[in-house]
RNA sequence: GGAAGUUUAGCUCAGCUGGGAGAGCAUCUGCCUUACAAGCAGAGGGUCAUAGGUUCGAGCCCUAUAACUUCCACCA
């Protein structure tokens, strides 16, 4: 036991007893046969990641819920670890060599990697360091990364799972191309975006000369890329045109017109020039028509030699103007209309991206969706909330395959060997690193791709626990319980594992998926860097303590719902922190030297100790009710409520003449008082937990409990605390109290002055014993308690539903104000009382309305008809 | 084009399976009462977006409308 110091100050403790949690072993789970497991992976942060406001939050929840399972007896494993992030990473290496003047190429593949894994080793634990300010109780023993060694033989494990049934394979297809990053991303990675283009209207001659077909494009430049021109076969105005050749402008290719559903009759001039290799609507009709796929685009975007002729070389764009410009020259540019269309974009560079048809691997999906559907929509597996399945459901239905190749370095190379003997080109896909063909000896070479970084991110909740191995930590941890991420993710990420778990383990990944929303600026706006309007939440522990930042996090939060930052709700929760700090002095400081705490000898409490103790085991059981259904904010809010207005409001004011009298109260106080602070420090050690653990260490605790809070049992329902009657009888005391303050403040009447009080009641007994409370709370001075107050002239009532209090005030007293304040409370009550039985006369209400519904009307009635015979009564007495 | 969310006090947000509307901040009044001015005791402030419906009873359920936000699709 120690004293604790005499202002909250979260920096003098917060690291010391991180350290000593992480020393002692606490944040280690164990496999207990005994217990049962809890297990939750931590969304890996990417290696380039520095902690942001959506890791804080992310961290915050889990590390809630995993407290809380740990105290309730789990074995609570919270796996922690590192995304290696593709192209994230691939991208930032690349510009800082940039700055020394040299690209990747000038590394080779080896050199390159040999640089990025040193800069991992140099940054990548940057994050790990950050969410250790955040009190993060992850179990760093089993901290994983998606390219170490047992990561990546899941993933390569995985490849060859999925390729040996069929539902891998390499086409041409149409794909997202990035011409700056030059890789291929999938669509998810594609971000759209309005933009004000143009419509040109371009005439393609007919070869045979008998006239022109007008088309509009918004993309002139892929018009050397162009191997026909359809219409719908409905229409028609062209239906004489279709099988007839087009002589191409500033070509001297032809090319046919076809007749496909896919064309827009009203749309445009309802002649669409067709692009196969630049356009994934034209790939398809391109295919139905079996019309040649050329290319013309270089992978930066640069129109091709060859195809390109006088274009060759130029820029896209610099194409487009080129082309138009000779277009309009030649008298085909028939017009040019201003129109707003969705351009694709690199999620990570914002380049505008190519679509365009290339040799790309893909992961089959339908086949693979169908028992992710099934699994949620049959409730195995939950999202809270649920609105979210719709949007998981939907994209599943809706499924397209998964173009797995990237163009880049970093990540996980396909294990696929191309023969280079042209006769023979056969592919063969090997864990073994091969240098000949099987098929005809000649030397191999293998595919330059890696995969996407998502490929490795789907399998983290068993390749962390050691699949394919049956591990004993993958035995005992697998499947996990509950997966907290943001809803922006749900498709990138979750998805992927709840295929991938069912695929390749037969097991769903985990239980409950629970999303939180965004982190929001003060005006609602996301936080990012072009906006720069990010908070750091490392500056945040820094001036408030991590307690502060995470019960700011969680105050208020609802499952799935975005929240706006500001820092005075920082400054409130530090308020709190401080009211706690501040409440456990107060017990310290009146406790005697070498006081130990008893078991509650609950039968010769007094009142207040029961009433008390009732509403702290209520809230008990809301607390922890809230924490199971991920109502982790309302939570909060019971615990907010239950500390603040009922613990130290009430019952430390309580207590204070109770410590003054000492003897058997000040003993019984004291013993109350220690139990409870111990079990809000329990219930509150999840969401602020090194606070509770420096008060917890200060503070004299029983036998059995120990030393570190961390591992201290979570608080129980418990029956004997559960003190009805005394809940209502005391209830009345704080209405009474309540009654007088309000009376006294209204008549300007300083708390220093002290008055006389004369309650009339019928619960004497309950009012007797509550003398030194008003005294100490409603400024009683004189005070006592009688069946019939007689000689009420000039006394001010206070009246409630238990009781009339006379307050003699001398020239204070206006006897028409008095008589008008009256009148307004029994105004009041009638109101009550016509509401009351206004229900309670209504047939149709007692027939249908749960009995004790109508019980509980029919008390509050009879309260409000006792309080307006009082009232009535005062009224009387003054006239 | 399709879907979802939000709309509650001046501001930021709670409100569990329908049973007389809540918190914090802000405002106003009075207090340094020996744990805490990062505090204490009070007060005022709401047609729960609008219009219908279901129900004995609706902030909550149903339908429509409006505004804002987001996700998905990507018609040249």
């Amino acid at each position: 036991m120690k004293e604790l110091e005499k202002t909250y100050s979260p920096k003098d403790f917060e690291d010391r007893l991180y350290k000593y949690w992480e020393e002692s072993g606490f944040f280690k789970a164990e496999r207990d046969p005994k217990k049962k497991p809890y297990t939750i992976v931590m969304p890996p942060p990417n290696i380039t990641g520095q902690l942001h406001m959506g890791h804080a939050l992310d961290c915050t929840l889990q590390d809630i819920l995993i407290r809380f399972k740990r105290m309730q007896g789990y074995s609570a494993l919270w796996l922690p670890g590192t995304d290696h992030a593709a192209l994230a990473t691939e991208a930032k290496i690349v510009s800082a060599m940039k700055e020394e003047g040299i690209t990747k190429y000038d590394l080779g593949r080896d050199g390159f990697m040999k640089r990025a894994w040193e800069w991992n080793d140099k940054y990548g634990g940057t994050i790990k360091k950050q969410q250790r300010k955040m009190g993060t109780s992850c179990d760093w023993s089993r901290d994983r990364f998606t390219m170490d060694e047992g990561c990546s033989a899941a993933v390569q494990k995985v490849f060859m799972s999925l390729h040996n049934k069929g539902l891998i394979y390499r086409g041409e297809r149409i794909i997202n191309w990035c011409p700056n990053c030059k890789t291929s991303i999938s669509d998810i990675e594609t971000e759209y975006e309005e933009q004000d283009g143009f419509f040109w209207h371009i005439n393609y001659p007919i070869a045979d000369g008998s006239g022109f077909v007008e088309i509009a494009t918004t993309r002139p430049e892929t018009l050397l890329g162009d191997t026909a021109v359809a219409v719908n076969p409905k229409d028609t105005r062209y239906t004489h045109l279709v099988g007839k050749m087009l002589k191409l402008p500033l070509t001297d290719r032809e090319i046919p017109v076809v007749a496909d559903e896919y064309v827009d009759m009203e749309f445009g001039t309802g002649c669409v020039k067709i692009t196969p290799a630049h356009d994934p609507n034209d790939f398809e009709v391109g295919q139905r028509h079996d019309l040649p796929v050329i290319h013309m685009m270089n992978d930066d975007a640069t129109i091709m030699e060859g195809v390109g002729g006088k274009y060759a070389g130029m820029d896209r764009y610099e194409a487009r103007k080129a082309m138009v410009a000779d277009l309009e020259a030649q008298g085909l540019l028939i017009k040019v209309e201003p129109h707003k269309h969705n351009v694709g974009t690199c999620q990570r560079c914002g380049t505008t991206v190519e679509p365009t048809a290339s040799l790309q691997w893909f992961v089959k999906m339908k086949e693979l969706a169908k028992p992710a559907i099934d699994v949620v929509k049959s409730g195995e597996l939950r999202y809270v909330p649920k609105r979210f399945e719709n949007n998981y459901l939907f994209w599943m239905e809706n499924i397209r395959d998964w173009c797995i190749s990237r163009q880049i370095w970093w990540g996980h190379r396909i294990p696929a060997f191309y023969c280079q003997n042209p006769d023979c080109k056969h592919t063969e896909i090997t864990l073994d690193d091969l240098e000949k063909c099987p098929k005809c000896g000649a030397a191999v070479k293998q595919d330059e791709d890696t995969l996407d970084t998502w490929f490795s991110s789907a399998l983290w909740p068993f390749s962390t626990l050691g699949w394919p191995e049956k591990t004993p930590d993958y035995e005992y941890f697998y499947p996990t319980q509950t997966l907290v991420t943001g809803y922006d993710i749900i498709t990138f990420w979750v998805s992927r594992m709840i295929f991938s778990g069912l695929e390749h383990t037969g097991e769903k990944p985990f239980k409950d998926v629970l999303i939180h929303g965004l982190v929001r600026d003060e005006k609602g706006r996301k936080m990012s860097k072009s906006l720069g309007n990010g908070v750091d939440p490392l500056e945040i522990i820094d001036r408030y303590g991590a307690d502060a930042l995470r019960l700011t996090l969680v105050t208020g939060n609802a499952p799935g719902n975005d929240m706006r930052w500001t820092e005075e709700k920082v400054t409130n929760s530090r308020n709190f922190i401080n009211k706690l700090w501040n409440a456990s002095r107060y017990i310290l400081i009146n406790l005697p030297e070498g006081f130990t705490a008893k078991p509650l000898d609950t039968a010769n409490l007094p009142v207040e100790d029961k009433w008390v103790l009732s509403l702290f085991n209520d809230m008990v059981k809301n607390v922890t009710a809230n924490l199971e259904a991920y109502e982790l904010g309302v939570a909060v809010q019971n615990l907010y409520d239950f500390v603040w207005d009922i613990f130290c409001d009430w019952y430390i004011e309580l207590t204070k003449p109770r410590i003054a009298a000492g003897g058997a109260t000040m003993l019984a106080a004291q013993n109350v008082l220690v139990f409870i602070i111990r079990g809000v420090l329990k219930l509150l050690h999840p969401f602020i937990p090194f606070v509770t653990e420096e008060i917890w260490q200060s503070m004299p605790l029983p036998e059995g409990e120990p030393e570190s809070i961390m591992i201290s049992d979570w608080c129980r329902y418990d029956e004997k605390l559960c003190f009805t009657e005394e809940q209502k009888e005391f209830s009345r005391i704080i209405e009474t109290i309540r009654a007088i303050r309000v009376q006294r403040n209204e008549m300007n009447v300083p708390p220093s002055k002290k008055v006389t009080e004369i309650v009339e009641t019928k619960f004497a007994e309950t009012f007797k014993n509550a003398q030194p409370f008003f005294e100490k709370l409603a400024g009683a001075g004189e005070f006592s308690v009688v069946e019939k107050a007689e000689n009420t002239d000039g006394m001010v009532t206070v009246v409630t539903d238990s009781a009339r209090v006379f307050i003699p005030m001398g020239e204070l007293v206006d006897k028409e104000k008095e008589l008008a304040r009256l009148e307004k409370e029994r105004k009041a009550a009638q109101k009550d009382i016509d509401f009351l039985s206004g229900k309670l006369n209504n047939q149709g209400f007692l027939s249908k309305a749960p009995a004790q519904q109508i019980e509980n009307e029919r008390a509050k009635l009879a309260k409000a008809e006792e309080k307006m015979k009082k009232i009535l009564e005062s009224i009387e007495g003054l006239k």
